[in-house]
DNA sequence: TGTCAAGATGTAATCGTTTTCTTAGCGCCC
DNA sequence: GGGCGCTAAGAAAACGATTACATCTTGACA
């Protein structure tokens, strides 16, 4: 036990000696382990021999024999984003439950680290692959096959060949504009990012509610950072005219607007009017004039998982996408400012 | 390609197929592989066979045989705690820049989990794991010996047998509290996590600088989580004569004292005046009467893989406690309450 | 009582690599 | 020109488990 010398390099115990401590082949040691059929006698006789020399099967022999992995490859594209926080949470707590384990993967929404990580799930033989694809690699992953399902989340490619999860962005983005033109506004920018499909998405659901209410869209992109949108609204909040009213694609934004809103000195309900998407925990402490749409990310963590589930058993079935919804969070500012003040264009 | 039944059973191509495509022994195959001495002439073919047949090379069977897994296994007690997740990124982040991947592992503060993934760790043969523990399982994981590095991060256990990276709770404490005292603040209460020795250390650092102030401690401990922090100070504040200034042991803790006090219908920093740990972003949006203690997130995660890296070539070497500091971020109550009012005991 | 099926156990092949050992070839030096 | 050392390459062992297959025991049943 108290060895002058670590060294690291495993010398420890395998199959072979506990089957030797325990007086049976290795094959018996193998089906206790597994719930195969032997004995109480020698089950009882094995697991005791298992205890007395801490023996701890060694996974990768294990799933090179199986060829059961049991592993998740989980790549999101930025862990600091509280959404993909949540979803990693979720699908850790499914893995665990089902007694695999997950790799994190965080790609900071860069195509090459993306390519990289689609490489080592397949070198990991993994059992299957949940992922928030850049667009660029969505297009790539939709055309490529592999050897393993994979479930798309958050995020889609035009063609749908895989299993995806993701939320009902258009209808999502209608809410949250119809809310605000409920309120009395009449111009409402719209940050975007400009690397998500999400984001894509959502541009053309607010573009396409602002039309049907008779309004002009006013959209720009930035990098889907608290800095990215921060220095975009900075901007924008410099020019003469700019809208009072803005919303974000998503929670990171939503935050570097607020931050570029404190900055230029203004107050939020009073000056600016904001919505956007995730309800961060954040979101509540501003009160009024932030409404939100909250993503049921439990369940689209647990619903990608289910899917994958799913797709081991019915490799053949055609894919499935799974569209949940958003739920408005109103935050109203009581007395919008320019309920009063009709429409004018840009 | 065009297969009419997916089966996700494993047929890929192998080192042999390689070997055979290139007319070389699978010994040269797997030197070009890994940088061995081979004739240009060969290793251009077997690069080229290597691309022909999109072989993947199986990690199971090279960690097997190999016994390196380049495998880093993090374990944290709470995923959803933006500290453990700029924590996990900065790993992932030198585990990815050192061709190895990660195991994410969280475990809800639940020893049981811990356990649990302990015991997958030296399953899995890691090369080294990273852990901020519970109390209880500090206390094993010093009392255990494993076949790989162990480095503790945030938290650590009294025996220090293993490196640790934490940061100097005592003086990052002393300074929060001096602060309020500056402020004019006599009555300062402290909400502490009740499951890590973080919170253990935070709280004696508080009511170390509490006395040396003369003044009078008043903690209290609560599940390390929002709710939690929040139902503790909702009846805290419900009482008559309670401290009009309070301190959080970490950033969960916090943010659940900022939604008591605004359901209590107090303001911040009018009626109340906070301080903690973790300069989360949304920190900076109360503006004033919230100062916190910024720690060096990254540099803990880069540490601790450094320490990690070490101890792999120097097994022997004593255990080191990288004590690192976090910075005092004053947001202060410009006017504060009591700066005129002399101390009353509690 | 003999046969057969089913269940328990052991033997040995196998998974896909890396690595050790061996051999072949080549240049160098005395 | 023979011996020596060095490098490139292949053959085969090894890594530590699972599992296909063989063997043996036992009980049921005709």
């Amino acid at each position: 036990m108290n060895r002058m010398t670590r060294t690291f390099t495993d010398v420890g115990v395998g199959i072979k000696h506990v089957a030797a401590a325990a007086g049976v082949s290795t094959a018996t040691v193998s089906r206790v382990l597994s719930g195969g059929s032997v004995s109480p006698a020698l089950k009882e006789r094995v697991e005791a021999a298992v205890r007395a020399t801490g023996y701890r099967p060694n996974l990768s022999a294990r799933r090179l024999r199986s060829k059961h992995s049991r592993t998740i490859g989980l790549i999101v594209s930025d862990i600091r984003n509280p959404f993909f926080t949540a979803l990693s949470r979720s699908v850790e707590d499914v893995a665990f439950r089902a007694d695999m384990r997950v790799i994190l993967c965080n790609t900071d929404e860069n195509p090459e680290r993306e390519a990289m990580y689609l490489r080592l799930m397949e070198e990991e033989r993994v059992t299957g692959m949940i992922i928030a694809p850049t667009r660029q690699t969505a297009d790539r992953i939709e055309r490529l096959s592999f050897d393993f399902p994979v479930v798309l989340v958050d995020r889609t490619g035009p063609l749908g060949t895989h299993d995806a999860v993701v939320i009902d962005n258009l209808r999502a983005t209608r809410q949250l504009i119809e809310h605000l033109v409920d309120l009395g506004h009449r111009r409402i920018g719209g940050i975007f990012g400009n690397t998500s499909s999400t984001a894509v998405e959502r541009h053309e659901g607010y573009a396409a509610a602002m039309r049907n209410a008779g309004l002009t869209p006013e959209a720009r992109f930035a990098a889907p950072t608290i800095a990215g949108a921060a220095t975009e609204l900075a901007g924008w909040l410099a020019e003469p005219d700019h809208p009072r009213a803005f919303i974000a694609s998503n929670g990171l934004l939503l935050l570097g607007m607020v931050k570029a809103v404190r900055a230029a000195g203004l107050t939020i309900p009073g000056d600016v009017t904001l919505a956007g998407f995730d309800n961060e925990l954040w979101t509540e402490l501003i009160g009024s004039g932030l409404s939100v749409i909250e993503q049921p990310i439990d369940e689209i963590g647990q619903s990608a998982m289910s899917l994958l589930f799913d797709r081991l058993e019915r490799p053949d079935a055609p894919p499935r996408k799974m569209v949940l919804s958003g739920r408005l969070i109103e935050r109203d500012a009581s007395d919008p400012i320019e309920a009063a003040i009709p429409a004018s264009p840009p």
